[in-house]
DNA sequence: TAATTACATTGCAATATTGCGATGAAAAGA
DNA sequence: TCTTTTCATCGCAATATTGCAATGTAATTA
């Protein structure tokens, strides 16, 4: 009925999900990869990078900062947005974890 | 409106985050997990396993046959899917060079 | 042929996401 | 103080996702 069973599965499980989720759009993608390129970790010149809505990109700076891939600082006027190390080397383990998991698998399958 | 603007952003981008929904439930991560672990790759006792309906099931191995990463061969009356190690090369390439991205960043950064 | 088994598909209800205009809030400058 | 700038939040409409019961389909078995 709409909402994810997430009693059914592990922390693990449910943790790679949600993060996953916030991979989920291009607009995501796109403003990590800028925050990654503009390495002065500046704002939103974002809305003219993208060409969405001011509120539109807000909304999706929020979702990866709730995550924690990204953290805002003030600025003046402006707030600064960069991407948050820590938790993204957290976020790297768990990813490569999963791929471990599949690469095994797939070396010692014959039956596809 | 409830529909992502695709036309925005570069190809990459979006299979990026077309790959990224299809890990953004952990009932696929659970789906994949299991098929590594299993090595026989069998089917649809994932039903058991999960304890979600097995139209549910059905769905979300759909899914991840649509993106590509599992595959189905017929074994009987039953279904065999598993795991497509070709197209799961190209993803971890994917995820890995966003990753490699953003390390770069914040190795240089030093503005939060 | 009839029943069974194993999935797939359909159709629905509940909820989540995407996008934006309008409005709010807080800081800086006139 | 009034205005401007910059971002956040609210409220809405359009669409997508999640989950399941019911039903369809194709192969196997009795």
């Amino acid at each position: 009925m709409g909402i994810t069973k997430t009693n059914l599965f592990t922390a693990e499980q449910n943790e790679l999900a949600l993060i996953a989720k916030a991979f989920a759009h291009p607009a995501r993608i796109a403003i990590l990869q800028y925050l990654a390129k503009t390495k002065s970790c500046i704002n939103g010149t974002l809305v003219q990078e993208l060409g969405l809505a001011q509120a539109t990109i807000s909304q999706h700076l929020r979702e990866l900062k709730e995550i924690g891939l990204i953290k805002g600082s003030i600025e003046g006027v402006s707030i600064s947005y960069c991407i948050n190390s820590e938790k993204w080397e957290l976020v790297q383990g768990l990813f490569n974890g999963l791929f471990d998991q599949l690469n095994n698998s797939c070396e010692s399958n014959n039956c596809c």
